[in-house]
DNA sequence: GTTGTCTTGCAACCATGTTGCTTTTTTGTA
DNA sequence: TACAAAAAAGCAACATGGTTGCAAGACAAC
């Protein structure tokens, strides 16, 4: 499993023409193992003491550039982040995103399969991109 | 203008049974005069030098304790607050809210006017609340 | 392998937000 | 109006989240 991540983040990072060191590979590993977006509260505590804060702020940073992760819009004061599904990878734009946060876990999931719905706004407004974040109890908390 | 704000300040710092104080009347007329959302730096710059950082914080934290104002989910990593309109502050809950963010003006705007469109889950998710945060530009940035 | 480029680590810094404690202001009541 | 209890403000110190500049190390391409 472990193994598969490995390889399967190796080929992530140089599909993103980023250069492949150990610490983008333990980071993507992270983020390919687990399903919940990350916080980098949360990688700086699975890598414990292996990594500068910094080269973990850089990588996500470099990540979110290249279009390998995306960042979500929370109501605390911490940037989360969740792996984009392909279509986002391979260069659709980020227009529209439903994210899901569980009030019991506190994880957050990056719900690619539902659709945003349309909306309508007072006349003058244009819209470029949609966020929807909707709480309340994931699946494995019911 | 302003003695109008004043007045409705200290009215609905008593209906939600908040003592009325010099801070609380301050920052509460800046909300009131101001259509769109405000973060803590924000109300700093506006209030200059009068209050002390955490007061103001404080005075933020207990106008959301008693549903004068609500938090608005951001990227950045900066709380922003806007008022409430009467229908929140009756009691009613804060399940569904839709923001604006102007990318050109960075203003934030709750548009309480238009609702929410309902969403459907994969199957094991229970709804609680929902925030659309969308993003464009506003009638006054066309 | 060697060279140039990119990444890392370190130190220092800034912004945002919180906590504990003391002093001051409000409020309700006598 | 005066007074006591309760609440809020100010101050200091701290915690967390995030950024920048620079020197040393690792990676990639030839």
């Amino acid at each position: 499993m472990a193994t598969v991540h490995q390889e399967e983040s190796i080929a992530l990072l140089k599909a993103h023409g980023l250069s492949v060191t150990g610490g983008r590979k333990d980071i993507l590993v992270i983020f390919l193992s687990r399903k919940g977006a990350l916080a980098h509260a949360d990688i700086e505590k699975k890598l414990g003491a292996r990594y500068d804060r910094v080269t973990i702020y850089r990588t996500l940073q470099s990540f979110v550039d290249k279009g390998l992760i995306h960042s979500i819009p929370t109501n605390d004061n911490s940037i989360r982040y969740a792996l984009c599904k392909d279509e986002c990878a391979s260069g659709h734009h980020h227009d529209h995103h439903v994210h899901f946060v569980c009030k019991r876990c506190d994880n957050t999931y990056c719900l690619d399969s539902v659709a945003t719905p349309s909306i309508k706004l007072p006349k003058g407004y244009s819209i470029n991109q949609v966020e929807m974040v909707v709480s309340g109890q994931c699946p494995s908390c019911q």
